[in-house]
DNA sequence: ATATTTTATTTCACCAGTGAAATATGACTT
DNA sequence: AAGTCATATTTCACTGGTGAAATAAAATAT
């Protein structure tokens, strides 16, 4: 049975109910919200079920792909964490987990002895031009019956909402 | 700094970057995937933020609003996991700390032993009656610069999406 | 040249979540 | 009536994530 949108028939009763009870609710925002959160779980869940073959989780995933993604291969710790959205100390436990596994290195900077290098391996790049293809199928088909306007509009409105949240965000205001 | 619309700059180069090395797969896509896991990301992350005044996270929060939202304010863990996507395992820690703080409780079932009945409390309602309303400007804020047909295009593609990985989902087909 | 502040990463102890197993109960089959 | 299977929840041991503190190094101020 359709377990998402069962979720999402039940989250839209239970905010026009909220609503009734808190009038001044923005009870059109507060779904979207919840809508997206809820999208977004969905997504995470389908891509960690995408992953559990090759005995990765997001965060490792995401962390290797930015290296492959790097036109030398390297990065740091505190650069994957800006991009990976990720902590200091689980990028530590990250890329331990990815070293051991034969994916990246971990090297010393000539520049900057406080600093880390992480680069991605031969072995690591063959693990995800390996690992990649079949995923792209189930990609495509979450987007099937989309039209190039639909995924223009979505990304447009994405890209609209991410740059709100950016001016609202406490941690980044300078 | 802006930090969520330069994550999502510096994922459009890598995206870019890895369509090159890897023509066949669905950069369109596989962007919309990430911009998506993205906002979503920050959107929980703006929520904790609200929340954290309140000691409270993200499960507890929507488990209580879920009781708040029901007609008589009860309802079962089973459901609970339903509605909050949710394990069971977690659900029980969950209500044990709403438990404790006074704001839900745990009861039989009248009909099925097996079953437990979780009950919003008096407290419990006083408790989301204050927390939700300063929430409200900072939800409105992240939509402040959409239209109504912004809002409807969101919410018609975001379903479209949570539709098609109901579809995709190994989990759910029967 | 020295002291102070800032930055980068790791370690530690903890929190939120999970899968497997245990327990109790209800439904179904024989 | 008894046995088997399914359901609901909890417990246990573990994983992935966090904030605070520790450590080392670089930048800045004096």
């Amino acid at each position: 049975m359709a377990r998402l949108t069962n979720c999402i028939a039940m989250m839209n009763e239970g905010i026009e109910r909220v609503s009734q009870i808190i009038p001044q609710m923005p009870a059109v925002e507060a779904r979207l919200c919840r809508l997206m959160l809820m999208v977004g779980s969905s997504l995470e869940e389908e891509l960690e079920f995408k992953l559990k073959p090759h005995k990765l989780n997001h965060s490792d995933f995401l962390t290797l792909m930015i290296l492959y993604s790097r036109p030398d291969g390297s990065s740091t710790p505190g650069e994957l964490c800006e991009f990976a959205t990720q902590g200091a100390t689980n990028m530590t436990r990250i890329t331990n987990s990815l070293v051991k596994r034969g994916l990246i290195t971990r090297g010393a900077s000539a520049e900057d002895r406080r600093r880390v290098v992480i680069r991605i391996t031969a072995a690591g790049k063959r693990f995800v031009q390996k690992m990649l293809p079949p995923m792209f199928p189930r990609v495509g088909a979450m987007f099937a019956d989309f039209s190039d306007a639909d995924k223009r509009n979505l990304s447009r409105l994405l890209s609209k909402l991410a740059h709100n949240l950016d001016q609202l965000d406490p941690g980044t205001q300078p």
